[in-house]
DNA sequence: ATCTTAAACGGACCAGGGTCCAGTTTTCTT
DNA sequence: AAGAAAACTGGACCCTGGTCCGTTTAAGAT
């Protein structure tokens, strides 16, 4: 069994799919809490779905991954898969929310220089690059995710990110608009930008972290180099 | 007659709907060149197709802009749609490709500080300004043709846009990365980026326009405050 | 154990994007 | 002017995302 239970926003009922602006609660990284209260037949069906996703995506690549096939290859019916998901965007960022959680808890509470310990800089520094790694992983993933430019940055995942971004900004720029900084910084981490950067111009990940560091650089202030 | 004639790179027989990557010519500002060589038939219904969806949109706003019913409205087969458009996508943005060769003549050729003439970093500042508020202005047809993201980098306006901005920082930062600076600056004026900010988080515009202006000041060096 | 009820189920159903190809129209050639 | 080739047309057809609702089932109360 490879999804235990993943954290990922449950959707009530059915006609109300989801808050219409994120849940409140935002940084609850308190160890993968386990499908808060699912029936036991719920929890079962998900995690058969998530895991005949897995392996429909290593079959089929991420293309493979119709809703329909899903339920078959889970032995449930299209509905479930729906009414658990909400969407086809909300089973693949649920099969995303292992590696975002553990992203997450890494820059709150890991090691320095990503978690706390060490100097906001350094700590943005490596942010940006484990963000780069993670997202060329998960590339494909993350662009079939993303779909709906209505929705990429409301995603809790996404903004705990920038809400920490902004965070270790205003302990370096104080008086700056942090807000919208982070906002730039989490663009050049953009999973279409990287897609284009990498696979479609070719560029190797190392000048794209160089890039990273030149721009927090930059945008920090921190001696400008020319 | 709203629509006289577009640019928009017109596809090859069908199978083959583009290049793999954006067709050769990118600057090609020269008066909105009248649909290179179509027959007189396809180029009216091209026309008409234009026509009908805007008015499409007008009534019913973007999402009323179905393949079928602007198909319907121009009076012509749905099949002709996707043969001159190629996908959704492709119809979205000829409605938007009068407003951006627009602006690409308004960079390349106009008066200053936009066009040649001012100093790169002004140039740099208007030229984000100006896309900031043509967005604004055209956010839910931007935002509609935005979809899938492996695309988004691909389409000629953008990489036009992208290329004048390489171009701009190359003259203020000769030695610098200007690919990837460029590909920052870019992202801050990116359209779901806008969305969010302004609609879903009810930024006024006008804190974006000194977002901008903070962000080149920083990114390019010149005399950081603070 | 049984009853009640809220929740979950599943598959029929609908809409819209995208493909195909047989038939038609334009344009070029001679 | 006529014929041939190339390009265009349109609607039937397929696929997939998403919705609906009558039926089933888990789980707590009696």
């Amino acid at each position: 069994m490879l999804y235990a239970g993943f954290m990922s926003a449950t959707l009530p009922p059915f006609p109300k799919p989801q808050e219409p602006f994120g849940a409140p609660r935002l940084l609850d990284v308190g160890s993968a809490p386990d499908e808060p209260c699912l029936r036991a037949d719920a929890a079962r069906n998900r995690a058969r779905l998530l895991e005949a996703a897995t392996r429909l995506i290593a079959e089929h690549g991420v293309a493979g991954v119709t809703m329909e096939a899903v339920a078959t290859a889970a032995g449930v019916g299209k509905g479930t898969v729906f009414r658990r998901f909400g969407d086809r965007t909300g089973l693949l960022m649920a099969l995303l929310d292992h590696s975002a959680h553990t992203l997450q808890a890494d820059f709150l509470g890991g090691p320095p220089p990503l978690g706390p310990g060490a100097p906001a800089v350094d700590r943005l520094r490596a942010l940006g690059v484990a963000v780069l790694y993670r997202s060329a992983e998960q590339l494909d993933l993350l662009l079939a995710a993303q779909a709906e430019p209505t929705r990429r940055h409301s995603h809790p995942s996404t903004r705990a990110l920038h809400m920490h971004t902004t965070m270790l900004l205003r302990q370096i720029l104080p008086d700056a608009d942090c807000d919208l900084l982070a906002q730039t910084l989490m663009g050049y981490l953009d999973p279409a930008l990287i897609h284009h950067l990498t696979r479609q111009r070719g560029m190797p990940l190392e000048r794209l972290e160089a890039g990273w560091n030149d721009l927090v650089t930059r945008v920090t202030g921190a001696d400008v180099p020319r």
